[in-house]
DNA sequence: ATGGCGTTAGAGTAACGA
């Protein structure tokens, strides 16, 4: 089973690139995207369903946004926090930042974690809020479905070999201490970096900033992440990050990133 | 470098991303 994940910086301008990019993964099963930037009424449905895929989403205007884009239909689709935490955590909901469902048997849990801004905006303990709210929601699912994978732009570089640049790190949204602090408590319930089992060197990244030429000269930063429970690590037979779309005509910033396991 | 670029909303700039 072959599962992605892919920031696209809107379904909308980015919609050549992913049909494009589609038609070159026969043997994806399921592609989560993040900030599709646009209303369910408006998300361009029919591109997708012409081409026989299935896909389930969860939008706002302008901000935010994801979906989950499937060959066979996805089970037990789920939106939010709320249907699994209940009405209490509802305004964690009004940013549409989750979309979960069962595909094979697999709980396939799709995450765009909040960027935070920067140390000293109130969106930073927004973001560290966040992830304390989604490892509640982590901790509820495994006691329904053991086998979990756990996608999406996480905002967090967990590691320094994980950056580009080791300036000022501890001061930089998306490294500071509590961020990886907080990603490291989630990920305490049973998740490991399909990444890592494959990959120990510094140098990949899946996300290059468009200015100052980041992507030509590989100053990026990976944080987009397939996590899993140790049992789909197990089988884990490949993880990959494909910096091609990165490469093509106004592309995202991010790049797309793959885990196979058998 | 309060820099660099790109998207949305909506009509010139402003918010946001990371």
């Amino acid at each position: 089973m072959q599962v992605a994940t892919w920031n696209v910086n809107s379904v909308r301008s980015r919609l050549d690139h992913i049909l494009t990019w589609l038609d070159g993964q026969p043997h994806l099963d399921a592609l989560c995207l993040q900030e599709t930037k646009v209303e369910d009424g408006s998300f361009p449905l029919a591109a997708f369903r012409d081409r026989g895929y299935q896909i389930e989403i969860s939008g706002q205007k302008s901000y935010n946004g994801v979906a989950i884009i499937t060959r066979t239909p996805l089970e037990q689709v789920c939106r939010g926090f709320a249907p699994i935490l209940g009405e209490t955590v509802a305004p964690w909901d009004e940013q549409k930042r989750v979309i979960a469902g069962v595909l094979n048997g697999v709980r396939i849990v799709n995450f765009y974690v909040p960027n935070g801004s920067a140390l000293d905006s109130e969106k930073y303990p927004y973001k560290l809020g966040w992830l304390g709210t989604a490892r509640d929601y982590l901790a509820a699912l495994l006691t329904e479905t053991p086998d979990l994978c756990v996608c999406g732009d996480f905002n967090i570089a967990l590691e320094n070999r994980d950056i580009w640049t080791d300036r000022d790190r501890d001061r930089h949204i998306m490294a500071s201490p509590p961020e990886r602090e907080a990603l490291r408590s989630l990920l305490a319930l049973g998740l490991q970096d399909g990444f890592r089992k494959f990959t120990e060197d510094g140098g990949h990244f899946s996300w290059w900033d468009y200015r100052s030429g980041g992507f030509a000269r590989n100053r990026g930063w990976r944080i987009d992440h397939l996590y899993v429970t140790e049992k789909l690590y197990d089988r884990a037979i490949a993880c990959t990050i494909d910096p091609t779309p990165r490469g093509w005509d106004k592309p995202s910033d991010h790049a797309p990133v793959l885990l196979e396991w058998k």
